[in-house]
DNA sequence: GTTATCACG
DNA sequence: ACGTACGTGATAACA
């Protein structure tokens, strides 16, 4: 039988400090408690313990503080957003039917070990779980520690053993109050003896294993063999002694505080009820779903979002339809929720003051059900979805219109908080109403409504999104207007849907056979690659493992490992390009790589998605990034090569269709020009304005030379301090990107600073805005909240600040070409061409249109490109046009 | 499911 | 004392 003790501080320190700031809507911290969570949840899994508990330590002064007065008296004092959350911890813990332990005077440690002694006496076997090596003193044949260590947001632990303690620490369990005795522990204020480090405590303790015995011996130890005592330890040990002895009895885990236990005590229960209404108050959606939970009412409330009366119907009679299509018109809005391929329709709309109704539409109940939903989609209807890009893909896929859209909660929500990765709207339902919602999964099912499945369950997921949706977007138009975000969303974000849904549907042609071409020609090369690569390494082996290479490369061939990675060697283009000229094999495994990239990644992924109209059609992702820029998805178009020379072939394969011609526009240097707006930065703007080459300028202006004198090796490290400024550099990464020692990178950034000083005033000014605020904004008024700002770790405070620095930039930039995108759309529209926007890569738009369009195309991208905006610098665009995406850019 | 690598702006 | 540039997505290997 098996008791997992958890050392509750300790595990709730490790969480606090490891897991990304996180609260609820209502600003309520709550990353510690998340963290600890997941610990306990999967070591009770890993370990299956019949009995669990916890131990606490209590405010109030401990036996162990009252024995001497330095002992944790300098500890700092816990953060508020940590303190904030142990009651709520504890009450979760009981809700789980977690017993806690926690007693006035004593401390965590002591409990513990009270615990696992009452718990070995009763025959049973005990797992501690800390973070804490104080621990490590409890472990006997039946008492396991088990150790939590947190790195960068993984947790992993170490069971030790007294096999394994021995062998990290070269002695037994106990021992380790010796040790602590002599070298101290800061964090405890166990003074230790003076002078005495980690280094000499180990080696005296591994030979003597106490103090008692060492003092014993103490006018020889100098002279024993293999001593670790430099001459003058003696003296130090002499004149410690006091402090070694006081030390040992603070070190000391006290096994007798007067607990009542007993393992039975512990014994797994199941949870009470209260465990979900707290983990819904929490917002811990998934952890819900992890351990099964429900509400005492089935997760289907179609009335809570709203307060009234709310029905549902199934419509089977055109009249009925005919009569709802009416209301729907007069409505000043109704929500949609659609099933794939329009298989059901829920329409939802107010009716009178305070009831909701809803209707279901069935393809196969009706008469003239496309006639319904051609009615609903146009601008008769004011609509609000959840998704309208997607849904306006489909409407356009079914030759349907997509006009009228007034609203999207995923986009809203989106924007309300853009670092959420995802937006379901059950989900949306439980961060704001408490409630928990039908999954979306119930009724994407393609065949959730097929005519003889029950459809009573997707139904009722249906109609209650529907609502759902409508309760969402009465609040969200009001927050997104709170916010200063109403800007961005009605004159960019929504607009922009119906762009990004043609662009999908319309997709872009490729040379399918030049593609399968070009991929054989690669496979004759990989394969002569990997003949050679077996060769030089005397073995066949799985190049692609960066496992087995590193094994070959630096065991087998002895080569120098330059680099680790967390699980071993490191043997990236960084680490294989040093290592040119030491051995043949790496030319031959850097030319593989590129290959077996070009093979994998573009060729045969692809060759993969091409459509039965020979165009691929990628998704363009509008809730993705933190930025506000968008992402392109299955397959991703925004990073095809054009780097290396082989790879921007495959430019070439991206063709317009007969008699027709690509048009490519970019915008130059956009984030620089926005820096130069933003910052206000005098010397940069008239760089710009003067037409000057902007890296060149920077390079003159760098290192003290006419711009005709700056040479290629000049313009190149001024490029990189250029790009480093709007990453939020440190003159360490900016020496590691160009190669010259940190001394010389920061002089570097000295001299731009000096002579753009706006910009140096701008990183100041953003950063401490954004810890004041809470959030940094674009231009345009886009959001992106930074509560890493707030953070108790180092490193993710310093995040916090390159972001404050880059996403104001970034995500103007972003904007920017946002509009310009929704301008190039209805400009070639109302001047009647035929071209369409097929592509866009952050700074570039891409567009097909018939050959004798193409001079008109050009300007018109040029003009709506530089036009979007107007600010203290151009934004310069440039097109060019040609009959592949490589010609038109080469 | 996570990790390492590499493609883009 | 610490660790090191912003934003993405796809693939293959490995646990």
């Amino acid at each position: 039988m098996k008791l997992m003790v958890i050392d509750g501080n300790s595990i709730l320190n490790r969480a606090f400090y490891g897991v990304r700031p996180l609260s609820t809507q209502d600003g309520t911290p709550t990353n510690a408690i998340f963290g600890f969570l997941n610990i306990l949840l999967k070591l009770v899994e890993e370990e299956a313990p019949e009995a669990l508990c916890c131990t606490f330590d209590l405010k109030a002064p401990t036996f162990r503080h009252l024995a001497y007065e330095g002992y944790k008296a300098q500890r700092k004092p816990m953060p508020e957003e940590l303190v904030k959350q142990i009651p709520l911890l504890k009450e979760v813990l009981d809700a789980m039917s977690i017993p806690r332990y926690e007693l006035s005077g004593w401390e965590a440690d002591d409990l513990i070990g009270t615990i696992s002694r009452l718990d070995e006496a009763a025959g049973w076997e005990t797992v501690v779980v800390t973070g804490d090596k104080d621990s490590l003193q409890l472990i006997t044949d039946h008492v396991t520690v088990k150790l939590v260590t947190s790195r960068m947001g993984q947790t992993t632990t170490k069971d030790m053993t007294p096999a394994v303690f021995r062998e990290v620490y070269g002695f037994d369990p106990i021992h380790i109050i010796d040790l602590k005795a002599l070298m101290g522990d800061s964090s405890d204020n166990i003074p230790g003896v003076r002078g005495i480090g980690e280094k000499t405590a180990m080696g005296l303790i591994q030979l003597y294993g106490s103090i008692d015995h060492l003092y014993d011996h103490m006018p020889d130890i100098c002279q024993a063999p293999e001593t670790p005592a430099k001459p003058g330890v003696v003296k130090k040990l002499a004149e410690g002694k006091a402090d070694a002895y006081m030390s040992y009895d603070l070190a000391t885990i006290h096994t007798d505080a007067p607990l009542s236990f007993a393992p039975q005590d512990a014994a797994r229960k199941s949870a009470k009820p209260e465990l979900y209404d707290l983990l819904l108050k929490l917002e811990f959606a998934k952890l819900i779903e992890r351990l099964g939970l429900s509400g005492a009412q089935a997760p289907n409330m179609n009335e809570n979002a709203f307060t009234g009366n709310v029905s549902t119907e199934v419509v089977d009679s055109d009249q009925r339809v005919a009569e709802l299509t009416v209301l729907y018109q007069r409505a000043p809005w109704v929500g949609v929720a659609s099933a794939p391929g329009f298989s059901a329709v829920a329409v939802g709309c107010r009716e009178g003051e305070d009831a909701f109704r809803t209707a279901i539409f069935y393809p196969d109940k009706l008469k003239d059900f496309n006639g319904f939903l051609q009615t609903l989609f146009s601008d008769r209807v004011q609509k609000v979805a959840h998704g309208v890009k997607d849904l306006m893909n489909a409407l356009l896929g079914e030759g349907l219109s997509n006009e009228g859209f007034v609203f999207d909660t995923e986009l809203a929500a989106y924007l309300l908080a853009p670092t959420d990765g995802s937006y379901d709207v059950d989900k949306l339902g439980m961060a704001r109403f408490h409630q928990e919602y039908p999954k979306t999964k119930a009724y994407r099912d393609p065949d959730a409504f097929t005519p003889l499945a029950d459809r009573t369950p997707a139904e009722q997921a249906l109609a209650a999104h529907c609502t759902l949706i409508c309760a969402l977007w009465e609040e969200m138009d009001a927050q997104l207007k709170e916010l200063g975000l109403d800007k961005i969303y009605y004159a960019v974000e929504l607009p922009l849907c119906p762009v990004l849904a043609e662009m999908e549907r319309t997709g872009v042609l490729v040379d399918r056979k030049a593609l399968s071409m070009f991929g054989e020609m690669l496979d004759k090369r990989l394969k002569e690659d990997e003949r050679a690569i077996y060769e030089l390494a005397g073995e066949i082996f799985n190049i692609n493992s960066t496992q087995q290479l590193g094994h070959i490369l630096f065991d087998k061939l002895g080569l120098p490992p330059i680099k680790k990675t967390k699980t071993g060697y490191s043997t990236n283009v960084e680490v294989l390009e040093k290592l040119r000229g030491q051995h043949d094999i790496i030319d031959c495994i850097l030319e593989y790589r590129q290959y077996a990239k070009l093979r994998s990644t573009y060729v045969d992924g692809l060759i993969k998605v091409i459509d039965r109209d020979g165009r691929i059609h990628t998704s363009f992702q509008n809730t993705v990034t933190a930025t506000g820029r968008l992402s392109s998805t299955e397959p991703n178009l925004q990073n095809i090569p054009v780097r290396t020379e082989l790879g921007a072939k495959l430019r070439y394969m991206f063709v317009a269709a007969p008699g027709h011609m690509l048009v490519d526009a970019d915008y130059s240097q956009i984030e620089l020009r926005l820096l130069a707006h933003i910052a206000e930065d005098k010397a940069m703007q008239d760089a710009f304005l003067s037409g000057e080459d902007i890296h060149t300028a920077t390079a003159s202006q760098v290192f003290g030379v006419p711009a005709g004198e700056v040479t290629h090796e000049m313009r190149r490290r001024a490029k990189a301090v250029n790009f480093g400024i709007v990453y939020g550099i440190s003159d360490f990464s900016l020496s590691q990107d160009i190669g010259v020692t940190r001394w010389e990178a920061k002089e570097y950034m000295d001299r731009y600073f000096a002579t753009f000083h706006g910009v140096r005033g701008y990183m100041d000014r953003v950063v401490d805005q954004a810890k004041e605020n809470g959030y940094v904004t674009t231009l345009m008024g886009r959001r992106r909240w930074l509560p890493e700002l707030k953070s108790a770790n180092h490193n993710l405070r310093a995040f916090g600040e390159r972001v404050a620095l880059n996403m104001p930039i970034q995500g103007t930039a972003a904007d920017v070409i946002k509009l310009a995108m929704i301008r190039v759309w209805r400009a070639l529209r109302e001047e009647g061409l035929r071209a369409k926007l097929i592509l866009q890569v952050h700074d570039e738009l891409i567009v097909e249109c018939p050959e004798e369009e193409m001079e008109q195309v050009k300007r018109l991208l040029t003009r709506e490109m530089e036009g979007a905006v107007s600010y203290a610098v151009p934004m310069k665009a440039d097109s060019a046009a040609g009959r592949s995406w490589g010609e038109a850019k080469g």
